[in-house]
DNA sequence: TTGACTCCCATATAATCCCATGCTAGTCCA
DNA sequence: TGGACTAGCATGGGATTATATGGGAGTCAA
């Protein structure tokens, strides 16, 4: 699969690991590295997650923006530094580092959610809060975002 | 076959599976993958369904967004985090994760709706009361929908 | 030596494979 | 025209595999 989608819940042990779900494992693998990039998100108390194109497309914006040299540095150090790479084991497990179980408030069980591109982390009740708000924002502004949501007979009209 | 048409009443058996109907499956596999991408529908009681273009579809309208706004994150949360990819298995059958059970209070028998580019997944008698409805706002928008159609709704060979 | 991490193995549960059965619609032939 | 045969499809259920999780043992570095 070439996308992170699905929610799914995982527990963390007593050693403070937890499992990589198998289908975002197999968007990982597809991506050529068999583990994940995670840092806090800057909007939310979340962990976010992704494999190497998420970390490329990180990359080429920045370079994009052409900035000076030391803007440069400090964006890619706000961004990068923070950045844990970490391979899962051979059961797809990885242990999480302390600082991004603190952001997220994790306590013994973490959602994993698929945002396309990249995943995020959450503690359940906080990512069932976050969700039932996405979910509204998104009917608001249902005319921006395509076919998803247009469940009604108009959509049916198109043709290909 | 190209798009889903005609609705289809199959069983939910004690293991949690369902038949997809074959002339869904060929048009899924039309479109390259033997699977469907389902999520809980913004706007009924209801499981949305598609194949490979539309998730496309989705994704492609997704991509434009900026990584790092926090309204991207609602989206595409909304947009992923309950779509859930599943292949099905070499006779034609998927289980459905417990999340879309619940959300469209699915019992022992689901009535697969054709509405072209995707599908519905729905309990049968809630289906029935829903499709008099979508018949009563068909004929009044009748305008909108196109030439072909004006000769006479009701031609359309459906069942049931 | 201690603590953090990884490797390796065990197990319960859930998902999938594989084969058998029965229903339905269509076809062929007398 | 009607009856038997056939093919495709949905369904049932036992067998097998995959996945998440728990825990012991080994490895490495401070």
């Amino acid at each position: 699969m070439e996308i992170f989608m699905s929610s799914i819940i995982n527990k963390i042990d007593s050693k403070g690991r937890v499992s990589i779900p198998s289908v975002f494992r197999s968007v990982l693998e597809y991506q050529g590295f068999p583990g994940v990039y995670i840092y806090p998100s800057f909007t939310s108390q979340a962990i976010d997650g992704g494999g190497q194109i998420l970390i490329d497309k990180i990359a080429e914006s920045v370079e994009k923006m052409q900035l000076f040299a030391e803007e440069t540095d400090a964006l890619t150090t706000a961004l990068f530094s923070d950045t844990f790479q970490i391979p899962y084991d051979q059961d797809g497990r990885i242990s999480l580092p302390e600082p991004l179980i603190v952001h997220a408030k994790l306590k013994d069980k973490v959602t994993f959610a698929g945002l396309g591109q990249k995943f995020q982390m959450w503690e359940p009740e906080a990512f069932k809060e976050f969700k039932s708000q996405a979910r509204l924002k998104a009917l608001e502004n249902r005319d921006l975002i395509g076919p998803a949501l247009n469940t009604d007979l108009k959509s049916s009209k198109e043709s290909e």
